[in-house]
DNA sequence: AGGATCGATGTAATCGATTACACGCTTGAG
DNA sequence: CTCAAGCGTGTAATCGATTACATCGATCCT
């Protein structure tokens, strides 16, 4: 791979022609104070409180004046200042989503249903991107405790400080995916990784295989670790002796695929299948073991985990569990609103965990063991 | 591809044990109102004047008070009610930018790049995700209007309504990558889309492709219709007849290459290359012509336009348009902190077009016409 | 008819911070 | 010794909306 870079254009220059153009009418209203409450007041002859129950109470004021007032607001194009407004009402009406990476696709789907519970419920939602930063996560923590916002969705599985948990007596904290140590008795929504782990390699010794690498996730990482344990328990089931070398230190990205290969190749007894993690990482993973001339899954079975949109248009279509995202975030909007709503007694602080399943496609052949009782046998109790 | 499912848990019940033995202390300090300004100034034993002096504007008070006040926060847990100082100050330096869809890949490196750039000078990024739904867009509209934020950053090539534009006068807008209709003199942040396409598009034709088809992104995108124009100047530079059925509507995902399969299949004179306005539209072309038994590039070329991360680990991994996603991101960033500056005089409202530079990866390969001299002098202009 | 009631509206307090202005004390110059 | 300047601090206005309470007529009941 190599760049062929070649500058096409660099600047265009219409602009400063369009600016003198613009300046040359005396600024038809000066840069305007913004229009507020008063102004609607002063034009429709009644007083602020008025206006206000004209907006938020109709039913308090006559027909008539309510109608006065309408009028006055569109001729001035009048709006609420929100930042007045939620100073009276010690509330913001919105939510903060905190994510580790805004750019991953993985997030697609779940953020589209959290945004449609969130709105239906008359509540805003606004992401923060933390890189796992704790720069970052500070200045969200900041935005947090100046009461920006009414809850909080942390996908994170980190907490910018210790103290940050004091905060669910300030405002309700749902955790998505990721459980955070150390905080027992927040509300959490998420996967069962162990189980959903222990299905894929399961499948896979189902299909044949007894060499199966894992390619974990992230270091340190609740759901990743998880899924190892998963991943053990179907080992472990099935009779297989576990092997370290085959347990190779990856992420949630496909470069870690590619150290994964290098595992791979540097292996003497080589592993026929691998399951990977993260769906990113068997990616990398497949490209890199093809970029050295093995097929898949002729040569070695691949499988993921997620379920993400790309997964499905690779070559071949990835075999990987897939997450219940569209239901993991509407759960969690749900359960957030809830503990939102000041009127009701909060509910008890559970922790949800909902099932994967396995999404079979084209990147898992037989393994060596495959027709053999054995495998049969295993197959059937995967599928059971 | 088939589903294959087995519920591994469902709903976990930790909870509500956690929930029981929480309720019995009775609610330590009861859902306490959060600390003031006026807690501290009664606690360090002076008024809220100082207590805001020794906060934002050290020098102005002893350096006893002062340290006696930051005693007294850091006792109280205090931390600034950001709504309150938002509207005495009529500002919240706070950024808001609008994406079409946040789950996409293609924003990360840009939104990245935004957000060092943003918070350098001091403002937070909100981001809001319209879907191009009219609805959403109008729930941003009001965000915007009623002075939630101070500046806008715009991805989504629309704005929620024709009026929206007048929100210049009160807080600046930046466009990023698309046009939109009808507003000139919003500064704009983008990449010379027609140029870019008709590069790739001339490197197409040097390496001795003839029947070049076009996967256009949506109908009436402002940069899909650029590089609509990119390639038919090419084209016409190259003195190669205009077909019209070599320009296949799509879009920027890989349904829309999939689409763009069966057009090629439904044609008796396929081409031998196809360059796509999308590296989503190209990958799902390429998978859709794979399934059909054919190699890329072997059987058919495919160009790609963006530079997404998967199109590097796909296989054959994706010949591409690389936009300049880190730059751009920062450009708009500073064009924008150059505007929201009330002290400065706005600068004028330019529109820059960034030059995009070609990926040379895998999947283009030879055409019939390669080698011969048409071809050389083609592939010599491409690469001047 | 007189007083209670109710409905529509205005007045003013309030949310929590910032900041213009006033005040009092210290200090230095004349 | 007096007055101005300067510094540190407090008082109160302010940002723009919401809302408790007061007010004023009109209506209704006995």
């Amino acid at each position: 791979m190599f760049i062929h870079g070649r500058p096409t254009a660099t600047v265009g220059l219409s602009g400063r022609h369009l600016q003198m153009t613009r300046r040359i009418p005396p600024a038809p209203p000066p840069p305007s104070r913004p229009v507020t409450i008063h102004d609607v007041a002063r034009r429709a002859g009644v007083s602020t409180a008025t206006v206000s129950r004209a907006i938020g109470n109709p039913g308090q004021v006559t027909e008539e004046t309510r109608s006065r007032v309408l009028a006055a607001i569109r001729a001035t194009g009048f709006t609420p200042n929100a930042t007045a407004r939620n100073l009276r009402a010690r509330s913001t009406k919105t939510v903060l989503v905190l994510l580790p990476g805004l750019g991953n696709s993985f997030w697609n789907v779940i953020i589209n249903s959290l945004e449609d519970v969130l709105s239906e419920h008359g509540y805003g939602v606004i992401f923060g991107d933390t890189r796992n930063d704790p720069e970052r996560e500070a200045h969200y923590e900041r935005l947090v405790r100046s009461g920006q916002v009414d809850g909080l969705l942390l996908f994170t599985g980190r907490l910018p400080h210790p103290d940050f948990i004091q905060l669910d007596r300030t405002i309700p904290i749902t955790l998505v995916s990721n459980e955070v140590p150390g905080c027992p008795d927040l509300p959490l929504i998420g996967i069962d990784n162990r189980a959903a782990a222990a299905e894929m390699t399961r499948y896979l010794i189902g299909r044949g295989h007894r060499r199966i690498a894992h390619l974990t996730g992230p270091h340190g990482h609740p759901e990743a670790a998880e899924r190892i344990k998963g991943y053990r328990d179907a080992l472990a089931g099935a009779g297989i002796a576990h092997d370290e070398a085959l347990i190779w230190p990856g992420g949630f990205d496909p470069a870690s695929g590619r150290r994964g290969a290098e595992r791979f190749f540097a292996l003497a007894d080589r592993p026929t299948a691998v399951f990977a993690a993260s769906d990113e990482g068997a990616l990398g993973l497949i490209k890199a073991l093809k970029d050295r001339g093995l097929s898949v899954p002729e040569d070695v079975s691949v499988a993921g985990f997620d379920g993400i949109e790309y997964s499905g248009i690779y070559d071949p279509a990835l075999t990987t569990v897939l997450q219940p995202r569209s239901e993991l975030g509407r759960l969690a909007g749900e359960n957030l609103v809830k503990r939102m709503d000041r009127s009701a007694p909060p509910p008890p602080p559970a922790r949800t965990h909902l099932a994967c399943t396995l999404l079979i496609r084209d990147s898992v052949g037989d393994g060596p063991a495959a027709g053999r009782k054995g495998a049969l046998r295993a197959n059937r109790r995967a599928a059971t």
